[in-house]
DNA sequence: CGAGGAGCGA
DNA sequence: ACGTCGCTCCTCGA
């Protein structure tokens, strides 16, 4: 079976794949396959043992079938709203698009960087951004110019609604399996190198979140008659790793006590008794988040809107009062530049091979890299053990309720209604225990709806 | 048809 | 000069 040795090297070199093991499963197998042993053990001597990480070669073979009854499934989208908001979207653009023309005296193409920053110049407005072929006009750039110029509102308006039309809209009812009228993602298992997976034809991982039109749209994901959809979602999964792997006490204390951990940071960086304000907390938050991207006081300050010196404090005081977190950074960087990889904790692996490079830039970058894998890696891991064994309590228990989408730290489900507390308590003890008994606490948040926004809770 | 710009998610 | 990981739509030019 050559086709196992080219994916399976590929698989454990995290070079970047297309096809999955769930894809060909589907093309050479049919749906019908569903992980029997022997195929385990067939693909598992044919690999051998020189692979240190078969566990998670394990782990994506248990999964392949999982994922097949996935995509199988699909999930059913309301047509008829989905397309009465589309109606409503398209009447807002050619709003926009009148108002600009009537501004401006001219019609051009709102969609074409090019056009609208030839506009911006012929009206003396001054741009300074640079990309590869010009004057940017991202949002960044709009947004600084919205306070002065009405002109830059309208096309930023007129940019999110072309998005969620084009993209959320038509693209979505054309991606409608007419066979099963559901909508049928299609998932590449080691989509990511650091082990998440992705999702395409239609990407269901990015439904937009939010309110106005957005939200409408998500309310369009629906339930099939007499079930309603769970959601399950983890809670801050990324930092409750963080405390995990470096194990930090403050971190850990902080989970252990159920406390806000963005609130406890604001104390770190402000002053300890001090009253948190919202603006102090949302500080914090980004500070937070920054930390599992490996930080940098330039990028922090640009997203804080404050100057880099600034940015550099809150990472010292990050720092001081986490300081198994810094300690637990420099391990990680120096078993990469030691090996060539870093690993999460359940030993997937991700390559790190400019991390001793001589530019300054590439390497760096390659910090980051090392830095985020272990932390984004292992919290894909504990998605994907929970979907296993979500799926099999599934089967084991007889149940009618199917799991349907993944979203890197959400799950969500269609299921009977007089299912719903069997999957309450299934789906939260399944997600909540992967790790081992002793490590920091996983918080899970489950809801259910008639429709996807509903169930998000 | 591919590159580049832009924007959606975790 | 700098933000980790993805996918998709649009424009524009070969």
């Amino acid at each position: 079976m050559p086709f196992f040795d080219v994916h399976i090297a590929e698989l454990l070199s995290n070079t970047r794949t297309r096809w999955g093991f769930s894809e060909f499963i589907e093309r050479e197998l049919g749906y019908e396959w569903d992980g029997t042993p022997e195929m385990k053990i067939a693909l598992l001597s044919h690999v051998g043992k020189e692979y240190p990480n078969s566990k998670i070669l394990s782990l994506e073979m248990d999964l392949i079938p999982v994922l097949v009854r996935m995509q199988k499934e699909g999930i059913l989208i309301d047509q008829k709203k989905l397309r009465e908001i589309g109606e409503n979207l398209r009447a807002s653009i050619r709003k926009i698009e009148t108002e600009v023309r009537e501004l401006v005296g001219e019609n051009i193409n709102l969609s074409s960087p090019k056009q609208v920053a030839e506009l911006l110049q012929r009206l003396g407005i001054p741009l300074t951004k640079k990309n590869k072929t010009g004057f940017s006009v991202d949002t960044d750039v709009l947004e600084e110019l919205a306070g002065k110029h009405d002109i830059a509102r309208l096309i930023l308006d007129h940019r999110s609604y072309s998005k969620l039309v084009s993209t959320y809209i038509d693209a979505l009812l054309k991606s409608v399996n007419p066979t099963t009228k559901r909508v049928h993602t299609h998932y590449n298992q080691i989509g990511a190198s650091t082990g998440r997976m992705s999702s395409e034809d239609p990407n269901l991982q990015n439904i937009p979140t939010g309110s106005g039109y957005a939200h409408e749209i998500k309310s369009c994901f629906i339930p099939k008659n007499g079930s309603v959809l769970l959601v399950a979602d983890y809670s801050q999964i990324e930092l409750r790793i963080l405390a995990f792997l470096s194990g930090d006490p403050a971190l850990w204390e902080t989970f252990i006590r159920g406390e806000d951990i963005h609130a406890r940071t604001a104390h770190f960086l402000f002053w300890e008794n001090a009253e948190i304000t919202s603006e102090m907390r949302r500080i914090a938050k980004t500070v937070n988040f920054w930390v599992i991207y490996g930080i940098t006081g330039f990028g922090l300050a640009k997203s804080l809107g404050t100057n880099p010196k600034e940015a550099n404090e809150y990472i010292e005081n990050f720092f001081r009062e986490y300081p198994w977190v810094r300690k637990y950074y420099d391990t990680i960087l120096g078993k990469a530049r030691e090996n060539g990889y870093v690993e999460t904790y359940f030993w997937r692996k991700r390559f790190i091979r400019t991390i001793n490079d001589a530019n300054r830039m590439i390497r760096t970058s390659a910090e980051r890299e090392a830095i985020n894998m272990p932390i984004q890696g292992t919290a894909a891991d504990v998605l994907k053990y929970a979907m296993i064994e979500i799926d099999s309590a599934i089967r084991d228990q007889n149940l009618s309720g199917k799991m349907l989408l993944q979203v890197h730290d959400e799950l969500v489900f269609e299921i009977p209604k007089s299912e719903e507390s069997i999957f309450l308590e299934l789906v939260r003890e399944k997600m909540e225990h992967v790790l081992p008994e002793s490590s920091v606490p996983i918080q899970v948040d489950i809801h259910t709806g008639m429709n996807w926004a509903e169930a998000k809770g």
